[in-house]
DNA sequence: ATAGGGTTAG
């Protein structure tokens, strides 16, 4: 450094003296600490412990802040660490030196060890003042510390009267709160922030906003954003159109989002990453493609996370080949870009890119972790490949990957897919944790058609222990007994269903015309051109009657008539906004329609029809992965 | 005396 500075100011004296200007990058590279290692030449590096005790204490303090500032790793905190321990300083500079570590550690990376360091540090000081306080609730607010750690040193400092919290202490808390997220302690932190006159805090109020907008509490962030001044920053924009999108409100999100600019505020990456998120949710392919030219239009940094959001909107709005396009022009990617790319593949089908995608992966030595599996293991289930997937099942173990509920709930799903349903009810009943819902429910779909009524009973006691309140397994079960024409037993699950006060989700589809988000659900007859959607679907009912398909009424839970049955057939939510998609667009447009469950079975098989009569692609996204029809068969090959 | 808020894969 010595020998950099003085070249840097022989060459400013040359500068003065009418020589050439030294080179721009130069002058850019004089960082604080060149600056601060001139002004204190003999300090740097090489104080010595006898040295310490004699000099001042300001440059004493002016050593910490050096050594501490360069520290770019907890592993360089610690070396600063002891060699400010070897120095012996007085007990005040100790103290100062502590904070200035914990300070630093709490602006480091997130992470489970920085946390513990932290204490540790915090431990070491005798009277923590709110500084202390406030860097060790930022470094405690890691989403790996479910204990809400952050939260209850925030409660103790309350408990002991002083130091009082200030406006840092709040915002940090509530960013903990947030990692969580936490919505009751949240909202504490809220009522204790008004009481103690710290709410008008812009850091508070975005640290309210965001907790808020992060648990899906749209209404209470709208209302903390609303009650903002004016002058809303950036970071509160975002924040709200993150809480829009995440709750899957797109109009909302892309609302606000058009709101921000004519205030006046320029979006920025991470906001762009919101906003592409909620087009990615929504399956709404035109907004996406507008937003994204939208981003190159104004030069918007297209860094690593909003390039994975944009890998991930075009893999859910149905146009993989966009998404590989993006991947492929990435310079630098980490295991949620391979991720997201791998699961992309997966949802469409495409297994054999899926898997080799994975192991390029592998060859490049980028890790893999739970979520990779989760592609790699689905693209091998919706393709049939018993074989692969358990030996990417071991991979993963050999890898020494913990394997979550979704690799186990994918290893299920291979196996039940593939008819393997005695080794699938095994490998349930041999699982190291507790299978959750989704396990039990995918058991209970694949014995839908086997005579194996000890895993019905078994399976749909556990779904009913496990979610007493979840209409999606009343509606299944009874679907399983009205395909065996047990009529009491469905009349039983109505009964049942109606003693534990549960509704049905509707089920929900929607597609996009003109830019804006048309949603359907079942017999909705709320869309103000329904009139024109029923005559459409009336031409549907008789295309299919002549195409000799035979309409699968079990589908229907109502114990009704066979006609009534077959109306509400015609009117499930995926047809309705397929028929929308009819009447508002033609060929070749793609007609692309998202739905929140699965696809209903004879809704798929209309949709073939569909495909082949209309001469119309249709794509249609449902909970699990992509459907393509064209001609008369579907991408899926009915294996879905 | 010292510091801070919004983002990605399932």
């Amino acid at each position: 450094h010595h020998v950099i500075n003085r070249r840097h100011s022989l060459s400013a004296q040359a500068h003065h003296a009418g020589a050439p200007a030294p080179p721009r990058r130069e002058k850019k590279r004089e960082t604080p600490l060149a600056l601060r290692a001139s002004v204190f030449p003999r300090m740097h590096h090489q104080l010595k412990p006898p040295e310490a005790a004699t000099l001042p204490r300001h440059l004493l303090e002016a050593h910490v802040v050096s050594l501490v500032r360069q520290c770019r790793s907890l592993r360089a905190l610690r070396g600063a660490h002891a060699r400010l321990l070897r120095l012996r300083l007085p007990r005040l500079t100790y103290a100062f030196a502590l904070s200035k570590l914990l300070a630093s550690c709490a602006a480091s990376a997130p992470t489970a060890a920085a946390a513990s360091y932290a204490r540790s540090l915090f431990d070491q000081i005798p009277e923590p003042t709110a500084f202390c306080y406030n860097s060790l609730i930022r470094a405690l607010a890691t989403p790996s510390n479910p204990t809400t750690d952050a939260f209850l040193l925030y409660r103790r400092m309350l408990r002991a009267g002083s130091p009082s919290p200030n406006s840092f202490t709040v915002a940090f808390a509530l960013k903990a709160c947030a990692a969580v997220p936490a919505l009751g302690k949240g909202r504490q932190l809220h009522s204790q922030a008004f009481r103690q006159g710290l709410e008008p805090s812009p850091y508070v109020q975005t640290g309210l906003l965001n907790l808020y907008a992060r648990c899906e509490e749209v209404a209470l962030a709208r209302s903390v954003f609303d009650g903002m001044a004016e002058d809303k920053n950036l970071v509160a924009w975002s924040s709200m159109i993150g809480g829009y999108s995440r709750a899957g409100m797109v109009n909302e999100a892309l609302d606000l989002f058009r709101d921000m600019q004519a205030a006046g505020v320029s979006p920025d990456e991470v906001t762009m990453v919101s906003v592409i998120s909620a087009c990615a949710k929504a399956g709404a392919l035109d907004l996406g493609r507008w937003v994204h030219a939208f981003i190159d239009r104004k030069g918007i940094m297209v860094d690593l996370e909003l390039s994975t959001a944009l890998i991930d909107m075009y893999a859910k709005c149905g146009l993989i080949e966009r998404a590989r396009l993006v991947f492929d022009a990435m310079v630098e990617r980490d295991t949620k870009a391979w991720s997201a790319m791998i699961v992309g593949l997966a949802m469409h089908g495409l297994a054999e890119d899926a898997l080799g995608l994975f192991s390029r992966m592998l060859q490049l030595k980028i890790r893999p972790n739970n979520v990779t599996f989760i592609g790699v293991l689905s693209a091998c289930a919706h393709n049939g490949l018993v074989d692969d997937g358990r030996r990417y099942w071991s991979t993963m173990q050999e890898m020494g990957i913990k394997a979550s509920m979704e690799n186990y709930g994918c290893m299920v799903d291979l196996l039940c897919r593939s008819g393997l349903l005695d080794e699938a009810y095994s490998f349930v009943t041999s699982m190291p944790i507790l299978p959750n819902s989704v396990i039990w429910r995918n058991l209970l779909v694949a014995s839908k058609s086997s005579n194996r009524t000890d895993i019905v009973g078994l399976a749909s006691k556990k779904l009913f222990e496990l979610e007493p309140q979840n209409p999606e397994n009343y509606v299944l079960l009874s679907n399983l007994y009205a395909l065996n024409s047990q009529w009491d037993r469905v009349r039983y699950m109505r009964k049942k269903m109606k003693d534990n006060n549960v509704t049905v989700v509707a089920g929900c589809s929607s597609i996009e015309i003109n830019g804006y988000l048309h949603k359907f659900v079942v017999s909705d007859g709320s869309h103000p051109e329904i009139k024109e959607i029923r005559v459409v679907l009336r031409e549907i009912a008789d295309r299919v009657l002549r195409s000799g398909h035979k309409p699968w009424t079990a589908a229907v839970l109502h114990d009704v008539g066979e006609e009534e049955k077959e109306i509400a057939l015609c009117e499930h939510s995926e047809r309705l906004a397929i028929a929308y998609g009819l009447l508002k667009t033609k060929a070749p447009h793609v007609i692309r329609v998202v739905k929140n469950l699965r696809f209903c079975p004879d809704c798929h098989e209309v949709a073939k029809i569909i495909s082949k009569s209309y001469g119309r692609e249709i794509i249609v996204r449902d909970r699990v992965r992509f459907h393509r029809f064209i001609g008369g068969s579907c991408s899926c090959n009915d294996f879905w």
